[in-house]
DNA sequence: AGCACGCCGACT
DNA sequence: GTCGGCGTGCTC
């Protein structure tokens, strides 16, 4: 974007605010080259240094023809796009974001635009060659840098601060500058570089008879060059275009044999932009007819959609909600719409895209944090040109650009994995989904077996339209659910380790039928903690208030929170007794006892530390699906994307964990978890069976779940949450202060705390500490704010502490403490 | 978020 | 005396 023809004489300065991916809480003003004036438009990217020596990415915000007043405006350096990469409605969106999440607009940017469609600023350092100077003048690392500047002619700040081991370089270079003997430029490059495919082509003049034949008698001393000419002559023949890689591989040479045919004119190379996601057959019917029940629900909803712009389909496990799905999303393509579907992560799995794929073919594309940064940047393009009708996505994907969006799907929307917590905007894509359905006029439609409360309160009070299908496609049964008390089977001594009887037995029928079984415990890793039998004593990591995790394939005790490892203990290290009990109950541990307990089963283990890299995930689920695997152990991975007809048997090694989280949460959540997990059993023509093992048979939540009582859950939460003031009564803002000082925290915090109270009163609870008090050396200390929402202005209270937050950071007696603010926290 | 400037202790 | 530590404040 260089050269422009030469600006109307009769031009204006413009100017323009532009949005810097920075947590910064303002927009900079920037001056326009005339030659640019053309391409001073919203939504597009402007290059801009920022302070000193960075160079970044920035959105045009707003164009305008006043100068500012009390500062010189910079110019801009560029204007890379020839039309905006984001819609106006979507800056609009992302301003909701920051005001409703109390985060700036730049963190919004950085986290809606893939890094790639980001520019990165390298600064060389370049000799000065028309500058003559003294070289006596110079000291020593100064000489240094000259004599690699002589021979490499520009070096970049990295390798300079190598060449010097040391950290700061900038007062030398600054010196140099001085001196005139270097200059610094800054060079920008696009980090996105579209797949390219090298293409080979023979030249015409070989395409003579005569001419080719001379041609393998010259190359009769070049063997190399003759196998890539004979490779290239059949692929030619056998697929019509001839891809550089290919004769590399079928004439067995290497690329500098096709490099110096290309040299001498007789192949041609032609690089060609390809797209990094392979195409389907677009030809598969979708032939499946939805059932009575779908059907109604599917009429349902879009009647519910004339009146309402969100509606909840509140469906069971199984009965079919994507079916739904697929037949809504086939009426907004016809419409020409763009269709957004979003899942939770963990459930972006083959088998979910596979169904999709077969019956949207490449009108659909998938985007999730997996994919590397060109992948992304590529999907952003498609979807802002219209390519690309479908996406299915993580909840990131809710930023990309669509153009004429009229469906957004939210499954298993009550999903905690929504909402992004690390870095800011801490949002949920569920309820921004919401938003940007609003906003573009798309309908919503939220999907779910056990809605959020939230969710249902909303559409109980008739904000949302509510669809229920309560009938499983097939008119298969419900698993029927066993619980089996531990505190009873230990009295008896009939378990072993820490399988039931009643477990082990089901166990070995379902092996016996052939069929497969699942076994849940919602913890990772081999025994969550150790404890001296002497002295109580519990290893626990040095930057975290957690008890160190047992992981027997490492040896070590691990920290899930901070990474930290260390080995295994074998004495105290407070008391020295060798005493020491392993307590509680990871995946790995099942896994192991269960391995010894059945030498002969296939038993494989499914959780964060298996499916680490980017295919396992899919492996695990392939060999399960194709039966090289009897059981299957996992953590709360097991309840999401597995769809398999073989599956019988699930277990819940210990449903107690998970119902005694102290978190506001833990019952609805533990509710939502056993569901979808027991809704893993039983398909077609066989009833399910689940097993709970808990030391609380008496349980409310364990007898909901048995009953499969959504509605009762729901009565009884709700009256909790209401007393206790919790959403959705209540809306919460949890603000986390950290420090490395614990005395210091808890004085700020406190200090904080009576600040916040003085102006909102017994709204401010706290500060007290979180369940994990100290997370990578910061001790934490957390104030809640419960709002009154219906009474009470969320805006005002949100500007309120936006101020407080301000001026806490401003105040010196808080340095070193930081400020997290979670609005709607998970 | 960077990065400079500035003010302090510990070493060529 | 300088190097490098970090605290503070600004960036259009």
């Amino acid at each position: 974007m260089k050269d422009f023809e030469a600006a109307d004489p009769n031009h204006q300065t413009l100017f323009v605010e532009v949005i810097l991916p920075l947590a910064i809480p303002r927009t900079y003003t920037y001056r326009v080259p005339a030659t640019l004036n053309d391409f001073a438009e919203k939504g597009r990217r402007a290059v801009v240094q920022f302070g000193k020596s960075k160079i970044y990415t920035a959105i045009i915000h707003s164009v305008s023809k006043q100068a500012p007043e009390k500062y010189e405006a910079k110019y801009l350096l560029d204007i890379i796009d020839p039309q905006p990469i984001v819609h106006l409605v979507q800056l609009e969106f992302w301003q909701w974001i920051a005001d409703y999440y109390l985060c700036t607009l730049g963190e919004v940017m950085a986290a809606a635009l893939p890094s790639a469609l980001k520019l990165a600023s390298e600064t060389r350092i370049v000799l000065n060659l028309e500058h003559t100077f003294d070289r006596n003048l110079l000291n020593d690392k100064e000489f240094l840098i000259l004599d690699a500047l002589e021979l490499r002619h520009e070096l970049s700040i990295s390798e300079i601060t190598k060449i010097l081991a040391q950290k700061s370089i900038f007062p030398l270079l600054k010196s140099l500058l001085d001196k005139k003997i270097i200059f610094i430029s800054e060079e920008i490059s696009e980090k996105y570089q579209p797949k390219k495919l090298s293409i080979i082509t023979l030249n015409d003049f070989y395409e003579d008879r005569e001419n080719l034949k001379q041609l393998f008698s010259v190359l009769e001393r070049a063997p190399k060059q003759l196998d890539a000419l004979l490779a290239y002559m059949k692929l030619k023949k056998e697929f019509g275009e001839v891809k550089k890689a290919a004769i590399i591989e079928e004439g067995g040479v290497n690329s500098a044999a096709i490099k110096a045919l290309i040299d001498k004119d007789i192949f041609i190379q032609v690089d060609k932009v390809v797209s990094r996601f392979s195409s389907f057959d677009n030809s598969v019917a979708s032939d499946f007819i939805l059932s009575e029940d779908q059907n109604l629900a599917f009429q349902q909803i879009k009647e519910s959609f004339i009146e309402k712009s969100t509606v909840l389909l509140h469906g069971i496990t199984s009965s079919g909600k994507t079916q739904i799905y697929i037949r809504l999303i086939e009426e907004y393509l016809a419409k020409g719409n763009q269709v957004l579907y979003l899942l939770p992560e963990i459930a972006l799995t083959g088998q979910m895209i596979d169904r999709l794929k077969i019956y949207f073919g490449n009108q659909i594309i998938v985007y999730h944090s997996r994919f590397n940064d060109n992948e992304r940047a590529e999907i952003w393009q498609k979807v802002l040109t219209n390519e690309v009708k479908i996406v299915l996505g993580a909840r990131s994907s809710v930023f990309l650009p669509f153009c004429d969006l009229g469906l957004i799907i939210v499954d298993e929307e009550h999903e905690a994995s929504f909402k992004q917590y690390d870095p800011a905007p801490r949002y949920n894509a569920r309820d921004i989904a919401i938003i940007l359905g609003n906003m573009v006029k798309a309908k919503v439609l939220l999907g779910s077996a056990t809605p959020a409360l939230e969710t249902y309160f909303n559409a109980l009070s008739n904000k949302y339209g509510l669809v229920k299908l309560l009938t499983r496609y097939g008119g298969v049964k419900l698993p029927e659910i066993e619980v089996v008390s531990i505190t009873e089977e230990k009295a008896r001594k009939l378990n072993k380790e820490n399988f039931s009887s009643v477990l082990l037995n089901q166990i070995d029928q379902t092996l016996a039928q052939k069929e497969q079984v699942i076994l849940f415990q919602n913890r990772r890793g081999y025994v969550p903690v150790l404890i001296c039998k002497t002295c109580g004593n519990t290893p626990k990591c040095i930057n975290c208030d957690v008890s160190l995790t047992y992981h027997k394939a490492s040896g070590k005790l691990h920290c899930h929170y901070c990474g930290y490892k260390e080995e295994n203990i074998t004495e105290c290290p407070a008391c020295g007794s060798r005493h020491i009990e392993y307590k509680g109950l990871g995946t790995e541990k099942v896994e192991d006892d269960l391995k010894v307990l059945l030498p002969d089963v296939k038993i494989a283990r499914m959780d964060y530390d298996t499916t680490r890299n980017k295919n396992a995930h899919q492996i695990i689920l392939n060999d399960f699906e194709d039966r090289k695997i009897d059981i299957l152990v996992g953590t709360q991975m097991v309840a999401k994307g597995l769809d398999f007809d073989n599956i019988t048997l699930i277990g819940i090694i210990n449903a107690d964990s998970m119902i005694q989280f102290p978190d506001f949460r833990a019952y609805e959540r533990s509710f939502q978890m056993l569901s979808q997990v027991a809704g893993r059993a039983g398909r077609r023509n066989k009833q399910g069976k689940v097993i709970i093992q808990t030391y609380d048979v008496k349980h409310r939540v364990i007898k909901q779940i048995v009953a499969n009582d959504y509605e009762g859950m729901y009565r009884e939460e709700m009256i909790e949450r209401k007393q206790f003031r919790y959403p959705p009564f209540y809306k919460i803002i949890q603000i986390d202060i950290k420090h490395k000082d614990l005395g210091k925290l808890l004085m700020i915090a406190e200090q904080f705390a009576k600040e916040l109270k003085l102006h909102l009163g017994d709204l401010v609870l706290g500060p007290q500490s979180p369940l994990i008090g100290r997370v990578r050396n910061y001790y934490i200390q957390c104030i809640i704010i419960k709002i009154d929402w219906k009474n009470q202005s969320v805006v005002k209270i949100k500007n309120l502490l936006k101020e407080k937050v301000i001026l806490f950071e401003a105040d010196k007696l808080n340095k070193g403490a930081f400020v997290v603010v979670d609005v709607d926290p998970y």
